[in-house]
DNA sequence: CTATTAGTACTAATTAATTAGTATGCGCAA
DNA sequence: TTGCGCATACTAATTAATTAGTACTAATAG
């Protein structure tokens, strides 16, 4: 067995993102959307959703005919901890340096930032 | 010849994260400071900076004996490629999110995101 | 001189990620 | 009942990233 990162990876991400988006999904369905996007097999997709399960983020039932998989773990933990991973890489673990790059080079205004200030602030 | 992506991979980041902290590095520099972290080969550090070469990343002239390797980019220009990327793959494009999850979930202070705001209103 | 050291070029192996094929089963329409 | 459509399991090919070996050259210590 090939080791493999417990992490997400890029094409994982992108069937992550459609099955949070619809709270569930069969492989079809996931099939479906991706082919808007690009060519793929259906086999292609299944066996990424297999290795989803695999790592934990996807659970599927039996249902119907088809498998119906759901989010194992919230959205918003895992890109949580993709956030955390990719301040670890890039900027050796502290956030300031990132949050300046976003504030300088991506339209963020003083006025967005405090605003998100405050609302930190009160809860 | 295999297709690369022009981006910056894992280990490629590595590396430059060593050159750019110095300014300047042969692959006996970078391996030795690689070594530090983990076991590695002289001649994998050498293939490494040589692709990195070939990407536009880094940029070699002869030395003494050795080749001496300097960045070809700005760390800062750099980095913020890999944000945005980031930022798409990750959130679609948007920066917001970004920032909201940097401060619930990785101790920023409502008082630190406004010193930046503070000091981006004055540039 | 000559053996050793440090460097490069060229090539290749290994590992991980990504993509897809094939065999097979089951329900249902004709 | 039969064959088509859709699903799965299992296997495998391809591509990209990572790691490293080998042959050869030039400088240099002795």
């Amino acid at each position: 067995m090939r080791k493999r990162s417990t992490t997400l990876t890029g094409q994982e991400l992108e069937i992550m993102k459609i099955v949070w988006e619809r709270e569930s999904a069969t492989v079809r369905d996931v099939y479906e959307a991706l082919l808007e996007r690009r060519k793929v097999a259906y086999t292609t997709v299944m066996t990424m959703m297999k290795i989803l399960e695999q790592k934990g983020y996807l659970r599927k039932r039996q249902a119907e005919r088809a498998y119906v998989y759901t989010p194992a773990q919230p959205q918003r933990k895992v890109i949580g901890a993709m956030v955390r991973d990719f301040v670890n890489r890039v900027f050796n673990g502290s956030a300031e340096p990132l949050l300046v790059h976003l504030v300088e080079e991506h339209d963020l205004s003083p006025e967005e930032l405090e605003e998100i200030a405050r609302l930190r602030r009160k809860s």
